[in-house]
Formats: structure tokens, C-alpha cells, sequence
DNA sequence: AAAATGACCAAAAAACCCGTTTGGTCATTC
DNA sequence: GAATGACCAAACGGGTTTTTTGGTCATTTT
């Protein structure tokens, strides 16, 4: 019983690591080549085993590049989510973890060549799956905006979820057009996009809803 | 001397139609059949000239392709701008020129593919030519913007043409991920965006810029 | 016994060829 | 002098052959 359980848990251990080892390999070459040119079996030797054992870990090539994009994402996230400190004010860790997000995207090309729109030939189908990782990304925000409120700093009276999409959304933005641009200072433009959307461009005594439509 | 200055005119003027007309031609051939395989004859038989005389618009097809986006988006940007009537509060206007403006880019579907990241095998080229043109659009934010501080309605210690580019993106990723989205009611996310930057996300009591980072 | 392998095959991609189309020019026409 | 369309090199398309590659599975390794 306790052999087959250590059994168990080690044979998964190994397999596991192996797996990230895989799907690590195939996140660099569906990055560098694209997802036509890098090779199933290119992937394998670059990850130090046979096209085979590659197939174990995946049911086809296009699950492979799924299985490594939801991988780094997966991890992009993590790592987000373990700098939100409760004791930490919520206004300020919006923008700390922005730039942390940012910076950290810019170490991963194939999360960020997603997200500005490349392999877009393969997109249109898989973009269930996608918008579930957005989703995933979106609950760091939602968490910090929901801390901000609790810490009577933020608004009450707003939807989080759609403010959460917005701030995703100027993020990515800020990500998108950085390379189209000479002289982006991004963290500056992060700075002020969040600084503007926590004091609003209304002078205080004029707070209020759009007056009509 | 007043002869050759009526003529001129008179030159100039038809030959403004024409180039018109060869330029409208050329934007809806292209949006529908893409830069590559959309040709010049084509164009030039549906503007109702010769070949030869679209090579005395342009340089290119390329510089066609160029020239026609650059018309269309002009026209536009000058469509939204009628919009702005200084008599109207800045922040009802900040929202109403931006629905017409998402409206009026539906209607072109040359424009609306190139933000939606289309053409992007031409796109690294004539990055710095879009540029130019994003600030044309930008403008217009800029003057509802000032007109708000005019009015005594907005914030005047923020750069205007930061918020302005900030706006933009908004719209930007309104319309881009609007079309991966089921559901989407775009006026109501605008106007939810649009609210949010004017009023802010901070409590009332805890306006200040973010303590530190 | 289970995990890992790599020879193997159908299918897809690349390379090649060649007839057709097309971007761009310019002598001619209006 | 503005507009044209015949003209040409170069690029495109498509059909065919050759090469590569995704995916399998009998065999080997641990």
C-alpha cells in the first residue's frame, strides 16, 4: 500500500518533471520558429528524449503548443499572484504587480507573441480556450480590487469583474502599442494609466454619472 | 496670370475627384480581397480610369495601399471632430464621440482591419506612417479634453496628451476584443470604461497618487 | 511490467516547373 | 499636357515531384 502510494507519487514526480521539461522545450520552438516550422521531434531531442515519450505527454501537436502556452500562462499568473500582499495597500500593489506582469510577459515569448495577435491563423479556433486564461489572468486583479475595497479604499459600487477587464485591458494595450513605439517608458505609462483611472479625470466637485446620452 | 491660376484650380480641383475616386476604389478592393490580391487594373476599372492614370496618384501599389488608409482614416477623424460642440459637457462628448467613432469604423473595413492587426506582413514598414495617424485621431481626444478643463469639468494637472493616448487604448482594446467575445455590448463597456476613467476607482476620502512603489 | 525508443508510414510541406497574371513604364492618342 | 493601354520583366498560381514531419507501435531498455 505504501509502496505502490510512494511508487505512485514518485512515478508521478518523474513523469511530471519530465512533462514541464517537454512542454518547456516546446514553448522555446513554437516561440523561435512558429508553430508550422518547429518540429515535433526537434522539440523532443531539445528536451533530451524521443518523439515517442513526446507523444505521451501530449495527444497531437496542436495539444502540445496548447498544453505549453497554458503552461507559461499558468505560470505568468502564479507569479503575479504570489506578490499580492493583503497588508500591502491595494491602489499600490495595482500597479506594482502591472509592472511585475509586464516584465515578466517580456521574458516569455510565446505568451507574448499570443497576446499581440501572431499564430493568428490558428487563433479563431482556440479562442474558447484562451479567453479561460484571460479569465485565469483576471482574477489577480479581481483579488486586489476586491482587497482595495476591503480595505475601504476602492469603490463598493462598481462591477469588479468589468473593472477587472478594463485594467486588463489597458494593460495589454500598454503591452500591444510598446512595440510600435521609439521612446515607450512603460512603467511610466503604466504609472499614469492607473493613476488615472484611480483618481479619475473629473475634478472632485464635479463626481457624478454621464449626464445623459 | 489669372487664366493659369483659374486653371490650376480648375486642375487641381478635378484632379482631386479623380484621385478621390481612384483612392475610394482602391480602400474597398483591398478590404475585400487584401493588399496582395487586389490588382491595380482592378482598381483602376472600378475607379473608371486607366491603369496609367492610378500611376498618376501614386508611386506604388504599396503607396496606394498607404494613401487610400491615410484618406480613410482622415475622413474619419474629421467625421468624429463635427462631433465635438463646444457648447456640450466634455465628459457627455468623451463618450459620444467614441461610440461614433467604434459606429463609423464598422463602416470601414479597410481601417478596422488594420487595428485589428490585419496586413501585419506590411505592418513593421508603415508602423511609423500609423503612428502619425494615431496622433491625428489623438486630436480629438485632446481638444474634448481641454475643452473639459475649459469647462471647469476635468483635471487640469494631468498631461492631456497621455490621457489622451490612454483613452485611445481603451477604444483600441474595445474594438479589437470585441470580436473574441460572445455577448459583447460595446456601448455599455465604453460608456463603463469612459465612467470609470472620470469618476476614478478611489473612495472620495483617498484621492492622492499612489503612495509609493 | 512499464517506460522509453526510433523505424516506419501516410500525409502534409517544400521545391520545382511553367503558363498566366500583374506591377510598373512609356510611346502614342485625345 | 492629361490620359491611355500595349508592352515587359517579375511575381503569382497550380500542378507535380521530392522531402520532411506528425503520429504509431513493435521492440528495447530499465
Amino acid at each position: 500500500m505504501t509502496n505502490t502510494l510512494t511508487r505512485s507519487i514518485i512515478l508521478v514526480t518523474l513523469e511530471q518533471a519530465k512533462r514541464d521539461c517537454i512542454l518547456v522545450a516546446a514553448a522555446k520552438a513554437f516561440a523561435q520558429r512558429g508553430f508550422r516550422k518547429a518540429s515535433v521531434d526537434e522539440i523532443a531531442k531539445s528536451a533530451g528524449v524521443a518523439k515517442g515519450t513526446v507523444y505521451l505527454a501530449c495527444e497531437s501537436k496542436e495539444d502540445l503548443f496548447y498544453q505549453a502556452v497554458h503552461r507559461e500562462i499558468r505560470e505568468w499568473t502564479a507569479n503575479a499572484a504570489r506578490l499580492i500582499d493583503p497588508r500591502k495597500p491595494a491602489d499600490e500593489l495595482l500597479l506594482s504587480v502591472a509592472v511585475a506582469s509586464l516584465e515578466d510577459v517580456g521574458r516569455r515569448p510565446l505568451v507574448r507573441e499570443l497576446l499581440e495577435g501572431k499564430h493568428s491563423e490558428l487563433l479563431p479556433q482556440w479562442m474558447p480556450q484562451f479567453e479561460e486564461l484571460r479569465i485565469l489572468g483576471r482574477k489577480n486583479v479581481v483579488e486586489i480590487l476586491e482587497l482595495g475595497i476591503a480595505q475601504g479604499r476602492f469603490r463598493g459600487d462598481l462591477d469588479v469583474n468589468e473593472v477587472a477587464t478594463l485594467l486588463q485591458d489597458i494593460n495589454m494595450s500598454t503591452l500591444i502599442f510598446q512595440r510600435y513605439r521609439t521612446d515607450f517608458d512603460f512603467p511610466r505609462r503604466l504609472r499614469a494609466g492607473i493613476d488615472l483611472v484611480l483618481n479619475g479625470l473629473r475634478l472632485p466637485n464635479q463626481k457624478g454619472t454621464i449626464p445623459s446620452l
